[in-house]
Formats: structure tokens, sequence, C-alpha cells
DNA sequence: AGTGCTTATACAACGGATTGCGCAGCGCTT
DNA sequence: AAGCGCTGCGCAATCCGTTGTATAAGCACT
């Protein structure tokens, strides 16, 4: 696991609240990861219960209050250990390549039309990295380089995603003019 | 999930034991996924109980008996269903990267050895899939389509990750320089 | 003779992750 | 005025996944 690294990892730079991490992961390091609310909820309250984190209330106006949390010493040094020991292996979770792998028994005009639209989500990310890594080089590649280094690992998984994704197009097409010719 | 979904893929075109399923796992749609024997003989036996799956019995002389799965028509007619319903998207969880994000904590030169051994992995894991595919596409890629492409995300996949660790690798390299410049 | 790898299956326990539900107020559009 | 979307927090149930342990036989190496 260690959504409860990834965390600590982003209270490193800042105080945040839940729903600012939920953002976050949707960004920097959700480039590529995914968390939703309610994980990130429930993980706050046990690193606070363990002490690695701890917030304050701040009442806002027009806006529910909300919960601002900082890492503590002790979130750093458990930080400190983990980076130390190996991670493991990377893992991917890719529903549609399971699809595509069983592609003899679906509809392949189905197949294209969910390629397509997991492509444009794919190239909107593409874009909105794009724009990160360019803000932060201008500001200063050095200041910002393990973000700009995390950023660029997203980028660099959207386009490998388009390009196969470009193959497994031109295949299900020439799928479909066979098909079409028989 | 779909780990379920996965395994009636990798059965629609032969019987297969749980063993068998393990070390495909590692294979063709496991370049990239992953999964122990712990979870596959448990989703076996889920499968069987929901009548998606059946076995039969093969005695074996030297080795252990194993249990032949295949699967039945309730089976296929799930995974029908599953393939019309849009998949979600593709989930990552890299470790590694989770490290570089928190960098500024983190000793370089332990990073850099992580990163080295980790290249190593990759670039052997790229070494088996281009062979791999290779293979497929001398027997015609046109019989072996979706297998063949199941194997090209594997091959982007690494690729993708490699770039990504040299520019890694050269960052954290000029940071060793400088700060044993000071 | 002992060690370790490969084939082969399986249970138990715990912890992580997902899904569903609920509350609450503001601002914008239709 | 109703509906939608955003900010913001949270519980409960269930499901998925990981780790540890167990059994069992053959083969190869030392």
């Amino acid at each position: 696991m260690s959504l409860r690294h990834a965390i600590l990892v982003l209270l490193q730079d800042q105080e945040a609240s839940g729903y600012d991490l939920a953002r976050e992961f949707a960004n920097s390091i959700g480039l590529v990861w995914n968390a939703t609310h309610q994980q990130i909820y429930l993980e706050l309250g046990k690193l606070n219960d363990q002490r690695m984190v701890n917030f304050r209330h701040v009442p806002q106006e027009g806006k529910p209050d909300k919960k601002l949390y900082s890492i503590t010493e002790e979130g750093r040094q458990e930080l400190i250990r983990w980076l130390r020991k190996p991670a493991g292996p990377a893992r991917i979770r890719d529903a549609f390549m399971v699809k595509v792998a069983g592609g003899e028994l679906a509809d392949t005009q189905t197949l294209i039309n969910e390629l397509e639209l997991l492509a444009k989500q794919r190239r909107e990310r593409l874009a909105t990295f794009e724009a990160l890594a360019k803000k932060l080089d201008e500001q200063g590649r050095e200041q910002n380089l393990f973000s700009y280094l995390t950023v660029r690992r997203g980028i660099l998984d959207q386009r490998a995603w388009l390009q196969w994704a470009e193959e497994v197009r031109q295949s299900l097409h020439t799928d479909l003019a066979n098909a079409s010719a028989t």
C-alpha cells in the first residue's frame, strides 16, 4: 500500500484539507494514482490517531468549515523510514486492456467508441500536465525538481497510452473493414 | 474490479489450471497486471460456485493432480455483459514515483540505487515482451491480433517508464554533483 | 542427506479499497 | 423555484488484496 505515504508526501510541502488532497491526487501524484475522498478522510483520521498529522479548524464564510492538516515530526520520521525501504513493483490495472485481450468476444464498434472516449480523456490530461510542466520549468526547474519529475511521469504515461491506442484503433478499423467485406 | 473478468478472458482461449493462470498473468495480460496464486484460486472457487466455470480432475504422475477449468456458457454471457459496459479509468500505483515526489526528504544515493534495480527489471521484461511480440508477428499477426495488441501495451509501458527513469537518473546525478560541490 | 526450486492446491486473518448513503450551504443556470 | 455542481465532511458494509501458513511430490544440485 502507501496511500498514507502519498498523503504524507503531499503534506510535507503544505498543510491541506482532505478536500485539497483529493484534488491534488488528481493533479501531481495522482496523475497516475487515484484516491477517493472517503479513503482520504479515513486515512487522515488514522494518521491523526497515530500522531503523524494534526489539524486545526478553519471556519469559512459561505463554505463549510474545514480542517487543515499538517505533518508532525513523527509523520516525517515515518516518511523517512518508508523512503529507505525498497518500493514494490508498480501495478497497473487497465480494464480496457483486458477488454482488448478478450477482443474476440467483444463488439468491435463498441470497443472503438470506448477507445475514442478514453483517448479524449487522456489527451485532456496530457494537455493539463504539459501546461503544468511548462509552468514549473519557467519558474526554474531546479526549485521544483521533484514536482517536475512527477509531472513528467504523467506526461510520458499519457503519451505511451495514446500511442498504444492509435495502434489498437487502426487494428480495429482493419478488422471492421474485413468483416464488412465478407 | 475485474480479476474475475481477466480470468474469464484467459479461459476463453483454453482450459487451464489455477497454476497455469498464475503464470499467464505474468505474461500476456499480467504484463502489467499482477495476481498471486491465492487470489486466483479464491476467484476460481467463487466462479465455480456461480457456475461460470467448471473443472475436471486431471491426475498426473510425478506431479500433484490438477483441476482444469473451462468457461461455461454462463461465464461467456457474463463476459459479454461486462465487455459492453464502459471500463473505468486505468489505475497505476507506482510507489517509486511517490518516493521521487517526496525526493527532498529522501537520500539521493538510495534513490539512485533503487532506480537502477527497477530499471534492470523493466529492461528484462521489455526483452521478454519484445521476443513474444516478434514470435506472434511471425506466426501471423492477424491470427493473434488481440494477444499481439496486449503485448504491445506492455512494451510501450516499459519503454515509457525507462525513458522517465533516464530523466530521473540524470536529475539525481546533477543533484549529487551540486551537493558535493558545496 | 540436506537444501531449494517447481508444480499444484488451499485456508485464515487482516487490512486496504470501493460503493453506497447522508448531511450542509452557496452560487449559477434554466 | 427547481435542479445542478462545487465545497466540505463523514459512516457503514462489503469486497478485494496481501501475507502467512500448510500440504505434497518430484527433481536437481551440493
